[in-house]
DNA sequence: CGGTGATGGTTGAACGTTCAACTAAAGCGG
DNA sequence: CCGCTTTAGTTGAACGTTCAACCATCACCG
């Protein structure tokens, strides 16, 4: 069956390639900086997130992953990463013996509270110094509309 | 010196997770993809692009690397692995002789063409698809703004 | 019940990226 | 022309991610 390619208008392809520039920039950014004030990148700092949020500070590992975007592999490592460094420790679910349950050590929290600050710091200075109020509400919703479309069938 | 942190507000909180959560999903379903249809990550293909739309199909390496958002480590380790393929070759710059030149390969231009139909679909299913003429434009102007800041002092 | 498929999570190997160290050549000031 | 700094590019080790294979447990249904 031949199908045709619906390419790329020249306006797409501007927004397209922008886009691709803009946001790699912004994250590989963020991401240098917390591994050079914090020691860890910008996922597992998600990870510590997630967990500080969660009531008692504990997850269940696949809420973690879909809560931090990330694999249950990438979760799986991460995590035995984070208990190496004693930031996380790890305990059997009592309801469902194939579980495991993440949980965020005081040292944990302690580390994310010493990384929070310089973080949140280099997110308005490079996200949202560049834009104004207009363009954070259009970028908000524009990324609820992708996430909205990317969750579908 | 004590430096108050300037913390974000609960708006820009959530357009940072939007943000977060959507580029994240957007870029692995497409890096996926690719993966899966034309055996490379989109950081190889984009190198691919770039290469073919140079004049002759060459550049310097270092302008490669501004072209494709890689440092040049990144680049040099990714350079050897499509030469190993076939698709790129190295030749000496004769202007500079520290300098070195990449150019794409016809297998190489061949793999594009087959790799770029796919691609494009899958940006335009991903992204476009979700988003109205207006986001689109909106888009646009914000990653560029984005960039902007992003390359200054 | 007992089988069958789905779910939760881990593992190791292959791969790609980063970081720091390094070589070599170019540019520059005296 | 000689040192000094800068630029171009590579290298190897450490790290993080992916992928596929895997084990264990659970849930459902005949």
């Amino acid at each position: 069956m031949v199908v045709m390619t619906r390419w790329l208008t020249p306006d797409e392809q501007r927004t397209w390639r922008a886009f691709l520039t803009a946001s790699r920039a912004l994250m590989d950014t963020l991401d240098r900086e917390l591994q050079r004030d914090a020691g860890m990148p910008h996922a597992y700092y998600e990870i510590l997130v997630r967990l500080s949020e969660a009531p008692e500070r504990r997850l269940r590992m696949s809420e973690l992953a879909d809560a931090s975007g990330s694999s249950r592999s990438r979760l799986s490592h991460a995590v035995a990463r984070l208990e190496a460094a004693g930031w996380v420790r790890r305990e059997d679910c009592p309801t469902d013996r194939r579980g495991q349950i993440a949980l965020l050590t005081d040292a944990g929290f302690a580390e994310l509270a010493a990384a929070a600050p310089g973080h949140v710091e280099g997110v308005r200075r490079h996200l949202f110094d560049a834009l104004r109020p207009t363009q954070v509400e259009q970028l908000r919703q524009i990324s609820e509309a992708l996430t909205e479309h990317l969750s579908r069938p």
